[in-house]
This record gives C-alpha cells, sequence and structure tokens, in this order.
DNA sequence: TTCTATCGTGAACAAAAGTTTATGATAAGA
DNA sequence: TCTTATCATAAACTTTTGTTCACGATAGAA
C-alpha cells in the first residue's frame, strides 16, 4: 500500500505558512500547488485530510485555512514614527524631523501614543543605550523616579534618567556616563518614557 | 448634489483592520456589508472610489483589498517566530517551540531566515543580553570571531560568544558573566548569529 | 415645489477559488 | 509477474466572491 506523503504534508504546511510571513495573506491551493509541482486538486485532497488530523484549522469556507502556527501568529503591528536629528525650533514630531516609520507590534506598547527616538551621543552608555540604537518611547509629560525620560534641551531630544527632589523643587536630570554630569531644572518638559530599546549586536 | 459619505470611508477602513488584525484574513465584500449594514455592491462601490484616491491598495485580483494601514505593515514587516524554551531532542524550529510569530521591520534584517530567541538566564549579561529580552538571530551555521550565536548546549539553545581557536582546533564559547566559565567544543553546531536584541526598560 | 443627478439596493453576471470525479499510473502484496 | 488499492492529475462542477446594471429613493439646486 501506499500512503500519502508526510513530507509533502509538512512541505504544504511550511508553504503556507512561509507564504503567510511574507505576504500576509493565506496563499490559494493554486498557488500551493504551483509551488510544489503537485494540482490544485491534490492539494486540496491534502488539506482536507490535514483537516481531519487537526493540522489545519478552517474558520471560514473559503481563504479560511490556518496552520497551527498562523494560529499564534501576532500580526497587530503599528506604525511608529522615527525621530533622529531634530531641525532647530521644530517640535520633537514636526513631519521633518521624522525618518521613517516602523512597524512595531502592538504588544511590545500598550495603549498611548509612541515614537521611537534614535539615540544620539554616549550619555546613556551604562544603561546599555548605544549612539544609533532605537528607544521606543511613550508620549507623556510626567515620569517617574529613575525613569529614563525624553526631554529637549537645547533644542535636542536627550535621553536622562528622570529624578525630581520635592523638598528643593527640582528636577534631576542623570546621565549615565561617568564623564558627564547630572543638570538640574527647576522645571522641565518631558516629551516621553523610553519602554524599550532595539540595539544592533553587528 | 450628494456625495460619498466619508465617514463611512473611515468605517470601512476602520472595519477592515480590526477584522484582519483578528482573523488574518481580509474580509469580503459581504461580511463588510453585512457589519455595516450596507449592501455589498455599495461595498465594491466605495473601495473602487477608495482605491482611486489611493486609500485602498490591490495587490491581487481576489482578496486582495488592502487598506494603507495594512498596506504598508506588509511592505515593511515579515513575520519571525520566536522560540523560548525548547522541548527535549526537538530540532529548534519544531513547531512546538514556536510561541508566536512577530512582525519586525525588514529593514532590521537582510536575506537569509531569521528567528527571535527568547534569552534565559544570566549568562550574556555583560553584553547587555538578560533573561526575557528578545534577540533576532540570523540562521546560520558558521560565524566569526567574538559574535554572538545560538548553540544547542544540551538541548537548550544558549547565546554566547563564538571564538575559534585554530591552532587548537578547538570552538571557545565565552559566556560574558564573571561567574560563568568559558566551554569547549572539538565541533558544535551553530544555529545562528544574534544581529538585534530588543529589552525592555521599565 | 419641481427637477435632476447620483447614491444605495437587489438581482444578474463574470471571475476565481475549492471540490468532486473519471482516468491513468504506480507502489505494495500475493 | 499479476493484481489491486490508491495516489496524483486534469477537467467538470459547485460555491463563493467581486462587479455591473436597472431601478427606486433622495438630497441639493432652481
Amino acid at each position: 500500500m501506499r500512503s500519502k506523503d508526510p513530507a509533502l504534508m509538512n512541505k504544504i504546511i511550511d508553504f503556507i505558512d512561509e507564504y503567510y510571513a511574507k505576504n500576509f495573506i493565506i496563499p490559494t491551493m493554486q498557488t500551493i500547488g504551483d509551488s510544489l509541482n503537485i494540482s490544485k486538486a491534490c492539494v486540496s485532497n491534502y488539506i482536507a485530510e490535514m483537516k481531519e488530523k487537526g493540522l489545519i484549522e478552517n474558520n471560514r469556507g473559503w481563504y479560511g485555512i490556518r496552520t497551527k502556527n498562523i494560529s499564534k501568529i501576532n500580526n497587530n503591528a503599528m506604525l511608529i514614527p522615527v525621530v533622529g536629528t531634530i531641525a532647530c525650533g521644530t517640535p520633537l514630531l514636526a513631519e521633518e524631523n521624522i525618518e521613517e516609520y516602523l512597524p512595531i507590534p502592538k504588544s511590545f506598547i500598550g495603549n498611548g501614543e509612541y515614537f521611537i527616538l534614535k539615540a544620539n551621543g554616549n550619555s546613556m552608555i551604562k544603561a546599555g543605550i548605544e549612539d544609533g540604537d532605537l528607544v521606543i518611547v511613550r508620549q507623556q509629560e510626567s515620569a517617574e523616579q529613575g525613569q529614563i525620560v525624553v526631554a529637549l534641551i537645547d533644542d535636542e531630544a536627550t535621553l536622562k534618567r528622570y529624578y525630581l527632589d520635592n523638598k528643593k523643587k527640582q528636577v534631576r536630570l542623570h546621565p549615565e556616563n561617568d564623564d558627564m554630569q547630572d543638570i538640574y531644572f527647576k522645571k522641565i518638559v518631558i516629551q516621553g518614557v523610553a519602554v524599550k530599546i532595539i540595539k544592533d549586536l553587528l
């Protein structure tokens, strides 16, 4: 007796997963067949069998095939603006300061508005933030002790650790770099709080 | 004169976005119409007009409608599998090891295949990689001196710095943690090279 | 108020996708 | 080697989807 090729089953599942990862659409039977050099009728047979075995789910009559992996997909992404160097006198998120938009998983971020700051300089090196790193920032005007905040100092968006001294009624911004000094302000406008960092390793 | 309801346009776009986020597939005109209490012919008309205005793209004859939002995300992201703890004896990217898929900007990754490793343990703490951090890994079987690699040691995916001693013909895997010892291998199978890391700051 | 352009609808139509079926090929068992 | 079960294919078929069309309703202008 012959039996349906298990390797082909895996190929089909892998193809669907890969195709979806690239195109964000489920391929048609025709497309699957063409890519694996089998007929779409054969694909249909295989998929019917895989449905019985629970390898594939079907939540809609058409186009509804889902591999187990597709059910694990978290495709809730949001486009977040990346801010690099700031043009003089412009607000942080002015159009001319936005370099690009990057898709970021919604699970990375909660509610609220976000932007990504491309770190420049080495003022936060001890906190692991190096020049060129991308810092995901939640827009807010207040912060808690010790959080890393984005503040506009001399028309430049800088990352510093935030401390509020209630007695002296002043704000201390602390660079995580032994060569740099703390800066004190009576009042400072906070742009947001750093929530995540994306670093290059190579 | 009457004009097409701009509010309805936004409703349609919002519905498509929400439906897609939940179901991973684009809704049909019928589904859109039913949900918004309009006929599918009307939906078809609206979508045709929105295509002209560039609010919606169509990269495939059927099912191909994409809002700008979806389109941008699709064009700029790829779904990458996240691997957490590894089931005994299974290959790294076996289905049971994949926790989820996350959309990652295409600009983060070049050619080749990638996966995301959820770091566990503190063996790379001095390189800034802490427990729970997400490490984007390019699949490859070789590495250069000093790169951070993923290797399977005792059926666990571990991150270590890679050094090859050509004279002694052995591989040294170096944990970036003063409490841990280097490990030496005659031969080791490398799963990939770490290219980026995503860390929580809060 | 009346007229007119056009918007939304339901039905018919066309296009595309999935399923079934008849057929030939072929691997496994006798 | 011969037989048989069943696998893969192509074509016909069914279902679903998107588009077009004729018609009634209605907002805006005169």
